[in-house]
RNA sequence: ACAGUCGGACGGUCUGUCGCUGGUGAAUGACUUCAUGCGUGGAGCCAUAUCUCGAGAGGAAAGUCCGGACAGCAUAGAGCAUUCCACUUCCGAAAACAGAAGGAGUCCGCAAGGGUUGAGUCAUGCAGAAGAAAACAACCGCCAGCAUCUACCCCUAACCAUGUAUUUUCGUGGAGAAAGGGAAGGUGGCAGGUAAGGGUGAGAAGGUGAGGUAAGAGCUCACCAGGGAUGUGGCGACACAUUCGCUGUGCAUCUUGGAAGCUGCAAGUUCAUGUAAACUGCCGUUAUCAGGGUUGCUCGUCCGAGGCAGAGGGUAGAACGCUAUAAGUAUGGGCCAUAGGUUCAUGGAGCCAGAGGGUGACUUCUGGUCUAGAUAAAUGACAGACGCUUCCCUUCUCGGGGAGUACGGAAUCCGGCUUAUAGUCCGACUGUUUUU
RNA sequence: GGUCCCUUCGUCUAUCGGUUAGGACGAGAGAUUUUCAUUCUCUAAAGAGCAGUUCGAUUCUGCUAGGGACUA
């Protein structure tokens, strides 16, 4: 096993515009676990198996340490459980395009973060192979 | 001891595991080029699920309130507007400011201290409600004069009573005119004087008291507040003295002096990708005016054959700008009274640039270097230990346990201002109480 | 990042520094009606917060909070 398994480089982010808008715009499946909301698309293979994208509303968290240190919380949590989506998207052989948005009004804790991701990332994964399966 | 004032400094530390950003060196790979004995080797450049090394948020990074650097555009000139500043002197590691320091006036505080600011007001306009009136006047009221009236009061003749006395007369008391005199008062009278009073208000002819007057009035005087002039002191704001009776409050406008070209790194430059030189309406096209530049307007001036508007189409990726090309420490000294910081010098090892030496690893000399540079936006997450504050148990300490550990995240870069901050430290002071 | 703007009854809004802050919709009460609706009458209800200037602040100034627009 590699000791790098758990990265997460720029090329596993999501910042092209024209990316992002067709993500938000059309009506892509979205799941909701507190204190988060996943949107996430499928889209032909490229480089990377999954590309993430992480939003803190301004108006729900009004301070930029907050905002900073939620993004920071989820970055980490999605390193460390990554492989639940990176290894279903492999065998697929296509890219997965996801974005994680605040719903919450506070700061949550580690164990609250990590919780919701990991489910989000799961029923991520199970909705890839029902898709797959109906083609 | 308690309470308080001002100024300044710091604002966590260490270990482990896993990550992010950009960089040095190596390794690997792609491409270009040179050499070639076609096996490869050298150089350049790019990349990375690799390795190594060291770096990576603040005192406010915040608000964006001032000012500057920098960038683009603009800039013959004249006039008029507009905006900002406004007690005074002075200051700088480049400059500027609404900044710093010292000083002045004024208000608050027992005090240490703190807040604040007067450019000018001659002319013009306004001032709700209340009040007679908001400064021109008018009204009520007060007052000497003139006219007129009086049933009231006083004096007096006649008259009555009484006393004295021969009588005239005289004294006392009463009564008393339509005549006379005096005093006082009246009149919605006349023509005047009235900065007292009319209690309201932020403000009522500067305030208080005395004199004065028909009544009053800086009309006069004393004291106090302000202003003008003169003199003295001060660089100056101002202060003090003398003198002049000069004196309502607030706001706007106006006037005076000074300053200001506009836009802001999403400025601006380059590469890549892509589209519509199409459509509709209006104005204009060779001699005067469509339009544009000239900071907002006008004049003037320059350009000028296309211009303006509507509705639409397309791109939004990357590089430069951009963070010096290049590091952290140890010792000693100076400065800021001290805490902490800053600056200078030196030492050895390191890095960068240039020059020289050596076949080469490397080395010598000179000069420099104290470092965040992301871009859907890195500088982190978790665990443990320590430190600091506070509480509890134990209590001489040691020790054990619990809670807390702030405000806040660079976005081109600097100098200020303002606002938010757990806790700690240093210096200079003030007041009260107790003891000596 | 930069440049600007706005916060007034429950909602939408008006206001030249001077009354008891006006209006519409909505809410409540009453009248009309057999009842409901309509209609009529009446009532309650507001200056984002804190300072400053002023005799007096919703208005002018500063700070704080919240919301919005434009800009490659």
């Amino acid at each position: 096993m590699k000791p790098s398994i758990h990265t997460l480089s720029k090329a596993e982010r999501l910042y092209k515009k024209k990316a992002i808008d067709s993500l938000f715009g059309g009506g892509n499946l979205s799941f909701a676990a507190y204190p988060f909301r996943a949107v996430f698309r499928v889209v032909e293979r490229e480089d990377t198996p999954v590309r993430i994208l992480i939003s803190i509303p301004k108006h729900r968290l009004h301070h930029a340490v907050d905002r900073n240190r939620m993004k920071r919380l989820v970055r980490e949590s999605y390193r460390l459980n990554k492989s639940i989506l990176t290894e279903v998207a492999e065998q697929t052989g296509s890219t997965v395009d996801i974005a994680f948005i605040c719903i919450s009004d506070r700061v949550a804790t580690l164990r609250e973060v990590q919780r919701s991701v990991c489910k989000l990332l799961q029923r991520t994964a199970e909705a890839l192979v029902k898709n797959k399966r109906t083609k």
